[in-house]
DNA sequence: CGCTCGTTTGATATATTTCAAGAATTGTGG
DNA sequence: CCACAATTCTTGAAATATATCAAACGAGCG
């Protein structure tokens, strides 16, 4: 049993071996790393655009979600986290925030001073290449959204959104692709693809009147994972997930 | 004088000494990494969506794209690339390439191993920051994007493009943001915004009328940038430019 | 000089928004 | 545990920004 094995960054480092392998002295490193455990109400700001945070954040539990204002007050959101992902890194490395983060759901982080990091990188490169990852891979979700959003019908945006979402829970772990947590409002679905809440309801209805999802609470039940991802033009190739993580049965 | 000064990479050199202070050991070993120039034609492709890039490439001069197919064979441009820019590190570090990567204009870019990148930045934590935060401002760009086209009207989206395309040339000393290189066709503006061509010919002919921009040839000189930024709800901080280049005439 | 590609213009179609109001859920304090 | 408030979801009708289709015009190029 290695040392620090109740430290409470287990989640974060989950991610990181998935993206490349550590050995024990890596992975006891990023265990060690300096942070703060907090508990954080849903609809809590953890940044805003603006600031100049200090440190950057690793999720526990629960869900944020990152996103922008623009003029006349509309709201664009920009990408939505969950357990392991090392939300606030891009604002904490560029100094100055350039959007906000905020919870989904109410959760727990973990802050992390962002000179640890540095000092981490530095020393060890496969936790560097590591964290380097991450963040390609998040700007890889970015491109993805971009077409979504640009070239996609409203049908089809959501259906994307549902299955992203659907494989980065069974990636971390959250449960299957085929039933999982859905912890945004129509309105926030609306803010995520470009759309009008109003109209997101209208094209949720058609998804469960075609068949290919419902909708219970808070969750969805994918009815056929093949034909949603169809409806929603999905390659999964964008996330990167490694074919053993992907294949893994939930 | 250093070492390599005849080293075609000085573009790049030029770009990350923007985002990190690298003393001469680091710069000149920058400037030595192992690299092929190529000189390539306009409308050439660099990388296929799907393939496994060895390289990754800087871009010496010229103006490249990366775009996205979404079904039914519709284009996204996700980004714009010129000088100094390191293109397409996201392909060669996550394996597999998301996206394709083709020239706008002709030009020459240097391509580079990703072995020597990833080997230069496991002995050089200031190069490995310098190269992060070069990905970590990528991805900010890619957030403004997803902004842009999500909830932003045409006559805006293509006013906040002509802003960023004027300032990002005046960082990497290409001209100044009144008077600079327009490479993009109408189509392609189109396919970067999400829109099509026939509408932003119209909408760039209101610039026009309004007296925004002045479009001769393959340029754009901005009359008013006060007003143009107005018109594209344009905030350059999402660039992270440092305030001394910024602020630096052109 | 003729061809190709890019731009411009017009008329019509349509996906999505906007506005409005009622129904269903969820949350909350007593 | 209930009653009330506040979100969230649902539905309808009308408005509009943008797409689509089609054709002419202009400029660069071999």
């Amino acid at each position: 049993m290695p040392r620090h094995s109740n430290s409470a960054l287990h989640p974060l480092l989950r991610k990181l071996r998935q993206w490349r392998a550590l050995d024990d002295a890596d992975a006891a490193a990023v265990l060690a790393l300096p942070h703060v455990v907090r508990a954080i109400g849903a609809g809590q700001v953890v940044v805003w655009d603006g600031d100049r945070p200090q440190s950057c954040c690793a999720i526990l539990s629960g869900f944020a979600f990152r996103h922008k204002i623009a003029s006349g007050g509309v709201r664009q959101i920009l990408s939505v986290h969950m357990r392991g992902d090392l939300v606030d890194i891009h604002n904490a490395m560029l100094r100055v925030a350039d959007h906000n983060v905020q919870m989904l759901t109410e959760g727990q982080i973990a802050m992390i001073p962002i000179d640890a990091v540095l000092a981490l990188s530095a020393e060890r490169p496969r936790v560097a290449e590591a964290l380097w990852y991450e963040t390609l891979v998040d700007g890889a979700i970015f491109r993805e959204w971009i077409v979504n959003v640009g070239r996609r019908d409203a049908r089809t945006r959501i259906a994307h959104l549902l299955c992203e979402l659907a494989l980065r829970q069974e990636q971390a772990g959250l449960g299957g692709r085929l039933d999982y947590e859905m912890p945004m409002t129509q309105e926030q679905i609306a803010d995520a693809t470009g759309l009008t809440a109003v109209h997101v309801n209208r094209m949720l209805m058609g998804l469960r009147t075609d068949g290919l999802i419902a909708r219970t609470n808070r969750s969805i039940t994918v009815a056929d994972w093949a034909q949603l991802a169809a409806a929603g033009d999905f390659n999964p190739r964008y996330l990167h997930i490694p074919e053993t993580v992907l294949a893994a049965p939930a």
